[in-house]
DNA sequence: TCTTGGTTTGACCAAGTGGTCAAAACAACG
DNA sequence: CGTTGTTTTGACCACTTGGTCAAACCAAGA
């Protein structure tokens, strides 16, 4: 059993995190500092050293909260719904989280494109098969001729592609769409976009 | 004028380059050290700071150098051509680029995820006024009725998104698709997304 | 009050970092 | 061969980095 927290580590850890989060999404784990993270929360290092063991807990917490809610949408996926519905459902859900959890895209991105070190054998495993079920789902209804002829995997990709791109290239869309907010369009886009892949 | 580079110069130039793509695509520039560099290149670090001044002025040097590159299809794209095939050639060579050229889709990638500092300006200033061209072409060709009712702008950006997504997010969808070659189904399904968007 | 256990910190360390420099090694040419 | 300009390197430096540690601080209960 693990021996229960008090309030103040209760709410240092999370102080913690929510720097780790800001710190890590924008440089990934090389190329940030315990100080910057310290610096962030408001913390001296030392101090922020007796919450965490180390820079990779501080790192690896965040990655494994943040895949648990990377996953969950998907599980959501309910087979028996209505297919364009389920499908456009998670895709806005997937857009929304870019547009109020950006740090956590980043920080997944940051993570990938690094070669995936630290959760590679999720990928392989845990995600890989959720992905492999919902494929299953999607092809059942292509079969049944409830949605036009499509590759499963790729969608599922190119709905995350999409959405996270609202996060990870979030500067650059700003950049180009100024003062406008990209996620208004977005939306209305991506809706489009899945309605007239999938229905005839 | 500037003075004629020795072949030595060229050579190990070029070597730099290449061997600092390696490193900062993975690592981002913040991550990457010139120890890193100078081993992929084969160099030690005084002589590779021989050919360059810097680490900045080697990341810089593979920024510009990309820039070009990365804006140049989307100046191919012809008004006078027709829309949905000038459209889909323009996707077909961006997701080329993610096939042969991931290193390089993966640095900006990371260069953007860290805020663009190097090329903010770029971003709001060429790349801007290029798509916002790119876009008035694109809503000439609803307006006539030659594609379907689309946001010019976030049409560019899925085309961004679908296609980097395979070099950026490489490591993850391999982990999905095991031994199975990416990019032929990508070109496949990236070619019907665009067709049923833009085709009644 | 004193004690006890959690909390915070200044000082410190070894390793890594970007970058310099003088000297050595080399290439090319008269 | 000797000279001259280019290339390469070992040694070095100041600063940053991840992490440690003993000592100080503090809150709460006996």
């Amino acid at each position: 059993m693990t021996k229960p927290k008090t309030r103040i580590q209760e709410r240092n850890q999370a102080t913690i995190l929510r720097a780790g989060l800001d710190v890590f999404s924008q440089y990934g784990f090389r190329g940030s500092t315990i100080d910057q993270v310290a610096e962030a929360s408001g913390l001296s290092k030392p101090n922020l050293l007796y919450y965490f063991p180390s820079k990779e807990a501080i790192y690896t917490a965040l990655l494994s909260q943040l895949l648990v809610d990377w996953l969950e949408p998907l599980k959501a996926l309910d087979p028996k719904g209505d297919p364009v519905e389920e499908l456009l459902a998670y895709a806005k859900r997937k857009l929304a989280m870019s547009q109020h959890f950006p740090q956590e895209s980043r920080l997944f991105a940051n993570e990938i494109l690094q070669g995936a070190p630290h959760i590679g054998d999720v990928l392989r495993g845990e995600l890989r098969e959720l992905v492999d079920d919902t494929s299953v789902v999607i092809q059942g209804w292509v079969d049944a001729g409830k949605v036009k002829q499509v590759d499963p995997y790729h969608l599922v990709f190119s709905i995350w592609a999409l959405t996270q791109h609202y996060a990870d290239f979030d500067v650059q869309v700003r950049a180009i769409l100024g003062d406008q907010d990209p996620f208004e369009g977005a939306e209305d886009y991506i809706e489009t976009m899945i309605r007239r892949l999938l229905t005839a």
